[in-house]
DNA sequence: GCTGGCACTCGTCTTGATGGAGTGCTAATT
DNA sequence: AATTAGCACTCCATCAAGACGAGTGCCAGC
C-alpha cells in the first residue's frame, strides 16, 4: 500500500532495466542471482526478490512458471524503451556502409531495396521499407501507344521520374497519329499540374466543353480518364530478410510463423500499420501485441518516417522478436531513415 | 539372383503402386498388413513382406527403422510417376474457375499473378509462374525524358507492350528538343527491330560512321546504348502460397524450412532450376534431390513450360513435399500452363 | 529496511517399464 | 516352387517415477 507511492523507485528502474538488458542478450528467464551480480547496486538476491515481486504486481515482468526467473512483460518493454534505454551509438562500420551504400548518386529504382537489404543484414532481422509516395502527384508527361485492336498502352510519367503504365480499352480503333495528337494535346495542357487536379479538369471538361471541343480533343479526355480511374494508388513496399526471422526461438511456433508470413504476403495489414507510423515523425515503435495485429503480436517493429524535401513521403523499420537489441535498432533505424530520404532527393544530386 | 530378372514383375509393381499411393494419402510408413488389406491382390502380409524386401533391396522404398512400415525413395516415386500413375482429369469446378480467370480478356499484367494464385491456391501447395520471355524481343518505341541535369529518364516499349524504364547519366545537358529530335530519329530506324540487332546496329554505327553522323543522332545512339547497356534481362517469377509450404511435416524442420525460403528470396537458384524446364516442353518433376538443389531436397517441383503462339516464354509449376498428389497435380499443372500460354495470346484478343 | 536461511514449487532430464506395430525367418501348406 | 502361418525379435512411443537444480516466497534476525 504504502509502497506503491514509492514503488518506480530509481532502485527498481534501475534493476527492470538490467533485467531487460540482461533478459535481452541471454533469452534465458532471469533470477535473483543473476540480477544480483549483474547490478551495480550491492544488494543481495533476497532483496531483489522483494522488488521483483513488486514489479510483477505492477505488471512490468512475469514469470513463466513459480521457479523461473522473470521475463519482462510488453508494459515491462515499454517502460524501458520510453525512460530506462540508453542508446548505443552506430558503429563506425557500419556508418560508413549506410553512407556508401545510400549516397545520393545511386539509382533511385533500387535505393529503397538497398535500404531495406541494408536493414535487415545488419540488423540480422527483417527490413522494411514502404515506397515513396508524394502527397501531391505531378503529371510530367502522357502518351499513348496503339497495340491490337482496341487496346491501346497508356505511358504516363509522374514526379519527375516516376513511370506508370497501363492498357486500356477504346470504343473506337485509333490510328497511331491520331494517338500522337491526342498526347500532344494532353501533354500541352496539363503537363506539370497535380493528378487530382487534372482528374477533375478532365471530369469538368468532359460535362461542360463537349460542343466546343473537336473529336480529336474528346478522344484524348476520355482515354486519359480511363488511364487516370485504374490509377488507383498502390501503395506497396519492399520487405528484405524474412527468412531471418525464422530461427528465433520466439517465432518457432510454426502456427504463428505461418501467420506472420502470411500478413506478409497479403501485404495490406502491414501496409496499414506501417501508415500509422507515416503521422509521427522520428522513430516509433511498437512492442508485441501494441500493434493491434495478432500476427505480430510475437514482434516489435521499430520505424521511423523518412521525408524527400521535409515532406514525409514513407516509412522503413526493422521487424523482430519482442527481445531485440532496441539500444542499436533504435539509432540504426534512424540513420537509415535520414540518409535514405537524402539520397531520394533530386535537387542534391550531384553532377558527374 | 535368379530372382532379379522377376523382381519387378506386375505383382511387384502392383505392390509399389498401392504402397506409394497409400503412403501419399496418409502420410504413414506403410506395413504389409495394410498393404494386403488395400491392394486387390489376394496375398498375405507375408508374402508382402517377402516383395517389400525385394523393393527395398532395389531402392524403391526403404524402412525409417526395421519395426516401421516402408515408405517410397525418390527412385520408388520416380517410377511410380513415370510408369505406375493413374492420372486422374480436373474436376470440373477447378476446370471452370481456370478458364473464368485464365481467360483471354483479362489484363496481361495480372495474368501471370491470376495463374500463380490459382496454382497456388487449388492445390494448397506454392505456385510459380515465370515471366513471359519472348527470345526476339523487338524495339517498338522509345521516348527520353530530361531529369535534372545530366540524368535522362529512358522509357522504351517492347513486344507490343512491355514497358521498360531506365535513368542514364549523360555526359552533357540536353534540352527538351534535342532529346524529342534523338527519339525521333531511333525510333525512325530501328522501330521493329529486334533488340539485339539494334544493340549490335548502334555499336557498328558509334564505330563507323562518327563522321558521317551529325552531333544529334550522335547523341540518340549514345543515350540509347547507354539505356540498352544497363537492360540485363531481368527474368523473374512470380511466387505465391509459399505460406502453404508451412505445415507439411516433412517441412516443419526450421533449418529446412529457411534454405527453402531463403532459395525463394534469392530468386536465382529457382530461375535456373525453372529456366532447364522450358526445354522440355510438356509436364516435367523433379523429386526431392533430383533437382540438384540442397534447398529442395524434400521438395517436389511439377511444371510445364507455356507457350504463346507456339514458342515457350515462360515455366509455370508448383512446389511442395514430395509427398503430393501427382495424380491430380499433373494435369493441373498441365492445363494452367496450356490457358496460361492461351491467355497471353495478343492475337486471339476478342473486341469488346 | 536489508539479508540469510529454509522449505517449497516447478520444470527438465533420465531411467525404466509397457504395449503395439511391424519385421525377418522358418517350417508347414498348397 | 510359391504362398502362408506362426513366432521371436526389434524398435518406437508413451507413461510414470525419481533425481536434480534453479528459483521463489516467506520469516526471523540483523
Amino acid at each position: 500500500m504504502s509502497s506503491n507511492t514509492q514503488v518506480l523507485n530509481e532502485r527498481s528502474l534501475q534493476l527492470l532495466k538490467t533485467l531487460v538488458e540482461r533478459y535481452i542478450s541471454d533469452g534465458q528467464p532471469v533470477g535473483s542471482r543473476a540480477l544480483s551480480k549483474d547490478s551495480d547496486l550491492n544488494l543481495s538476491p533476497a532483496t531483489i526478490r522483494n522488488v521483483m515481486a513488486d514489479l510483477e504486481d505492477l505488471g512490468l515482468v512475469h514469470s513463466p512458471h513459480t521457479s523461473a526467473g522473470r521475463v519482462p512483460t510488453v508494459s515491462g518493454y515499454r517502460l524501458f524503451v520510453d525512460s530506462l534505454l540508453t542508446v548505443k551509438p552506430l558503429e563506425s562500420k557500419d556508418l560508413t556502409l549506410l553512407h556508401q551504400s545510400l549516397s545520393v548518386n545511386e539509382d533511385p529504382n533500387n535505393v529503397i531495396g538497398t535500404a531495406s537489404r541494408l536493414l535487415s543484414e545488419l540488423t540480422q532481422m527483417a527490413g522494411v521499407v514502404t515506397l515513396p509516395k508524394r502527397e501531391v502527384v505531378c503529371l510530367r508527361h502522357i502518351e499513348f501507344l496503339s497495340l491490337s485492336h482496341t487496346r491501346v498502352l497508356v505511358i504516363f510519367v509522374t514526379n519527375e521520374q516516376e513511370v506508370h503504365n497501363r492498357i486500356i480499352h477504346t470504343s473506337k480503333i485509333f490510328s497511331p497519329a491520331e494517338l500522337q495528337q491526342a498526347a500532344n494535346y494532353l501533354n500541352s495542357i496539363y503537363s506539370g499540374r497535380s493528378l487530382d487536379e487534372v482528374r477533375k479538369a478532365l471530369l469538368k471538361e468532359l460535362q461542360d466543353d463537349q460542343e466546343r471541343m473537336n473529336q480529336g480533343m474528346l478522344d484524348a479526355v476520355k482515354m486519359a480518364q480511363l488511364a487516370f480511374d485504374q490509377d488507383n494508388k498502390k501503395d506497396d513496399y519492399v520487405l528484405t530478410g524474412e527468412t531471418n526471422l525464422m530461427g528465433f526461438s520466439e517465432l518457432s511456433d510454426m502456427e504463428r510463423l505461418k501467420n506472420l508470413f502470411e500478413a506478409f504476403s497479403q501485404k495490406q495489414g502491414v501496409i496499414h500499420l506501417l501508415d500509422q507510423c507515416m503521422k509521427a515523425d522520428g522513430v516509433q515503435i511498437f512492442i508485441g501485441e501494441e500493434s493491434g495485429y495478432r500476427a505480430f503480436d510475437h514482434c516489435s517493429l521499430v520505424t521511423s518516417s523518412y521525408s524527400v524535401s521535409d515532406e514525409v513521403v514513407g516509412v522503413l523499420g526493422v521487424i523482430g522478436p519482442t527481445r531485440m537489441a532496441y539500444e542499436k535498432i533504435i539509432p540504426f533505424v534512424d540513420v537509415t531513415a535520414k540518409l535514405l530520404g537524402a539520397a531520394l532527393n533530386p535537387k542534391s544530386t550531384t553532377p558527374l
